[in-house]
DNA sequence: CCAAAAGTGTTGGTACTACACCCATGC
DNA sequence: GCATGGGTGTAGTACCAACACTTTTGG
C-alpha cells in the first residue's frame, strides 16, 4: 500500500506488465469544400479489411510525440510541408486490441492539399474519407476504437477553430479570405457571416498578413480577390463561436 | 517498411519494448480563496525528498482511466465524493524517468473541501501547495517533468472555466454565488464583474439551481445570500472569457 | 467594338446581445 | 456590510444592403 502510493518506489524492473505504446493519427484535410480524414485499410487480423487510423508503435528510445511526427511523415509523405500536429488524447481500455495490451496516444494533424494516396510506402490502401455531418464518421467499418477517436478528433478540430487561428493550417501557403471561410464551412457544416468574418480576421493582428499587391487570377469572372498568408498569431481573442 | 505502416501487422509479442504506463494526478482544490494542488513527498530515489504529483502504475487488466480513478480514491480518501476527473495529456519523453521507460497519462481532478492530508494511507507526506500567480508553480522542488504537467494542468483548468460550468466542481454541494465567484478569482487571479457574473450564471439554464427558500446564515452581518446547487448544464454559451 | 448583365469580392449600416463599469436598494 | 438588482456605454455579432471590379453575353 505504501509502495503504491509513493510514485515509483518499490521499483522492480519486470514487475510491471508489458504495455505496448502506439500512436494513432487523425489526419484531416479539406478537399472540394469537404472535411476528409485519412484512413488505411487493414491487411491482417484483427479487423481485416476494415479501415483504421494510420499509426504505429513507439520505439524504445523514441519520444511519443516524435513517433507521431515520424508516422505522419511516413504515412502522408509530407516531409517538409507545414503540417499542424497536436496530441489529442490517450485511449487505454484493456480490451481495445484483442491481441495484447496496447495503450494508444492519438494525435490530430491538419494539412492542406493532401494528395489522395500517400506518396511514400505502399500507397494502394490509404485514402481519404469524407467526414460528413451530423454523425461525423466515415461510412466505413472502423477498426478498434477508432470510431471513438475520430469523433473526439472532429470535435477537437471544431472547437479549436473557435478560439485559435488554426484554420490557416487547412489552406495552402497563399490563400484568399473566401478559402479561409470555406474551412469554417467545411469543418462546422455552416459558415459564419462573411462580412463579420472578414472584419474579424483582418482586425485580429497576426491572423493573416496580406501578400503585397497580389491578386488571385479570376477563375470564372468576378472581382479578383486579395491574397493573404498565414500570420504569426495563434489565439483568437475574443473567440469566434459557432452558433447553436 | 510495409509492416510498420500497417497498424499492428507483423505482430510478434515480445518484439515490442517493455513500456510501463503510469497515471499522474493534478488534484486541485480551493482553500481560503487560493488554488492549491496536492503533492506527495518522494521517499526514495530518484528525486528523493522532492515533491511529486500523486500517481501510480496502471494494472495489467486495468483501463487507464480506471487507474486514475483508483489512484485518486487512494490518495485523497475521497471515495464517494463527487470529484471531477478528466484526462489532461500524455507525457512520453524517453528520459523522463531515469530508471526505465515510463509513459505517463496525466489527469486533472477538481475537488471541494479537500482535507489537508489524505485520510487513507500514510498521511504524513502528502500536502496541499498553493499555486501562485504568475509562475503558477508551487515553490518547491518538483520531481520528473511534473513542473511541466502542473503548468499544463493549471492552464487547462483556467481555460475550462471560460467555456464550461466546471467552477461548480470547486464548491461544496450547496453554495452561494459569491463562493462561485471566488472560484474564478482563485483560478484566474482576477474575478469577473460581480453584477455581470450573477446575471450570466442565473441566465444560463442548468448552471445552478436554487435551493428552495434556503439562505445562508449571515456570518459577519449583511443580507443573507441565497443558496444554490450545481445544475445539469456543463457548457457555457457564450463563453465567459477572462480579459487580457 | 461597346453596353449591359451576371458573378464574385469588398465595404458599410442597423438591431440586438453581452460585457465593463457604476450606482441604488434590501436585509 | 454584504447581497441583490438596475442602468449606461461600448464592443461584437446577425442580418441586410450597397458598391467595386471582373468576365461573359448580346447587340
Amino acid at each position: 500500500m505504501t509502495g503504491e502510493n509513493t510514485f515509483l518506489d518499490g521499483y522492480d524492473p519486470g514487475a510491471f506488465p508489458p504495455f505496448a505504446v502506439a500512436v494513432d493519427l487523425a489526419v484531416f484535410t479539406i478537399r472540394e469544400g469537404q472535411l476528409e480524414i485519412m484512413l488505411v485499410r487493414r491487411a491482417g487480423h484483427p479487423f481485416q479489411d476494415d479501415w483504421a487510423l494510420p499509426g504505429g508503435f513507439v520505439g524504445p528510445d523514441e519520444a511519443v510525440d516524435a513517433a507521431a511526427g515520424r508516422e505522419l511523415a511516413e504515412e502522408t509523405g509530407l516531409t517538409n510541408v507545414a503540417v499542424h500536429l497536436e496530441q489529442l488524447a490517450t485511449y487505454g481500455a484493456p480490451d481495445r486490441d484483442p491481441r495484447m495490451r496496447v495503450v494508444s496516444v492519438a494525435y490530430v494533424a491538419l494539412a492542406a492539399d493532401l494528395p489522395e494516396a500517400r506518396s511514400g510506402g505502399d500507397a494502394s490502401d490509404a485514402r481519404l474519407w469524407p467526414v460528413e455531418s451530423p454523425d461525423d464518421l466515415p461510412a466505413v467499418a472502423l477498426a478498434f476504437d477508432h470510431a471513438r477517436i475520430i469523433r473526439d478528433a472532429v470535435e477537437r478540430v471544431r472547437s479549436k477553430l473557435e478560439y485559435t487561428t488554426l484554420a490557416t493550417a487547412f489552406v495552402p501557403e497563399t490563400f484568399v479570405l473566401a478559402d479561409l471561410l470555406g474551412v469554417y464551412r467545411a469543418v462546422w457544416g455552416r459558415a459564419p457571416d462573411l462580412a463579420n468574418f472578414r472584419r474579424k480576421v483582418l482586425a485580429t493582428p497576426g491572423f493573416v498578413v496580406p501578400v503585397a499587391d497580389a491578386k488571385r487570377q479570376p477563375t470564372g469572372g468576378g472581382r479578383p480577390s486579395a491574397l493573404y498568408r498565414k500570420g504569426p498569431a495563434s489565439l483568437l481573442h475574443p473567440a469566434m463561436l459557432r452558433g447553436r
